[in-house]
DNA sequence: TCGCGAATGTAATAGGATATAACTTAGAAT
DNA sequence: ATTCTAAGTTATATCCTATTACATTCGCGA
């Protein structure tokens, strides 16, 4: 009569993909409370096996910590992919805008764990960190659907992306529940795309002008 | 030869002013590590007081932590105010966004406190934390040095306030450090600025269009 | 000024979490 | 078959939060 979530492969000793499952249970803890309610010992008794068995596959809760933010990144970034891949008369932009906040809100305390910015386990380059936010900003990248000149690109995908991330952690914190609250999340997200577009038209426009008189 | 960051005032029994030592320190704490570096024990001993003294100031560490994320508050509103009284030949709403930069990079792990959204403290209208928010944000709305019309200027305020946090955020997160760190933190804070002015001038201008028009 | 209650502090202790050490088991590799 | 290694277990140290019961000081009214 053993724990339904904790399934082992037979024989007991072996739990056969304890890393992962460790990695999915904390997403689903995380989900709620975000990374605080991330607990070493309250997964492995959850998965039913010992407490110190975590420490097998991650070095101490922190590595865990990352690996679930990883994976979170892999989820959203998969998310924007979809969201961008199915057809719509709105812009791919905005799509991916939307499903940004959507994602945001939906799963607060996932999101709030992504960005935490626990120290700087993100910074290694070429960590699964680091890979993981590069392809997600790299969406976004893809979104503004505009030729590379230059680094316009990088530039509007950077700004589009922190405006994201700052309505999201706004909504998040209630600050749309005051007077201000008629301006819907989804209004101020569609305000910064459209500024988004029309900034890179003009720059690109700039910058081609600036080329050809250059040369 | 007790500790010289325990100043209590003569007799050593009372503390003096625990709560608000308390705060100090832990404000001090949190300035590299964030909130997790907030530690009542750690705390105790540092002020020379026994470990559940600060119990009598606040009900538990989460109460701690909100009344320090309040100070924080207050003192980012204080240095905006401050930036906005300065003459200079920029904007005050150009003024504020860079202080708000400034502070949260320079003190960035009070910074993340700040915006750790720690569940629905902040909710409850009328208390502390709620009015201390409030009070940074009406400092938004008066650098846009606009006439209220309807609620565009607290929609515009939400917004820059927003991309103010998202560039705040990313680059904490390191995100700046890549192919696009050209593009400053800076240069990018300036962008959302005269977006927000050049909005808000056009915004302006329709709704009084249409008032007259409507009347 | 005496004394008494409220505020503030202390000591002792329970309980939960992270992390390490030393030992055990099962699967894989030769 | 034997042995090596990955993965799990029990026991334990340490740190932190939080509560309970007791002690001390302050200030205020009689």
């Amino acid at each position: 009569m053993r724990s339904q979530l904790a399934r082992k492969p037979r024989n007991a000793y072996h739990h056969g993909d304890l890393r992962d499952a460790l990695i999915k249970a904390a997403l689903r803890e995380a989900e709620q409370g975000g990374a605080e309610a991330i607990s070493i010992k309250a997964l492995a008794k959850q998965l039913g096996v010992s407490q110190p068995a975590p420490y097998r596959h991650f070095a101490d809760r922190d590595a865990l910590l990352t690996a679930v933010t990883a994976e979170a990144f892999r989820q959203l970034s998969a998310l924007l992919r979809e969201a961008m891949a199915k057809p719509s008369k709105q812009s791919k932009l905005s799509r991916l805008a939307q499903a940004t906040l959507d994602f945001g809100l939906r799963r607060n305390g996932v999101y709030r764990l992504m960005f935490a910015s626990r120290t700087v386990s993100c910074a290694a380059k070429g960590s699964e960190m680091h890979e993981a936010t590069r392809e997600t900003f790299g969406l976004v990248i893809e979104a503004l659907e505009a030729p590379a000149v230059g680094l316009l690109r990088e530039r509007q995908a950077l700004k589009i992306w922190a405006a994201l991330h700052g309505v999201v952690m706004l909504a998040e914190q209630g600050l749309f529940t005051g007077e201000a609250a008629h301006a819907t999340r989804e209004e101020l997200v569609e305000d910064f795309v459209n500024e988004t577009k029309a900034a890179l038209a003009v720059a690109i426009k700039d910058a081609r002008r600036q080329k050809k008189t250059g040369t």
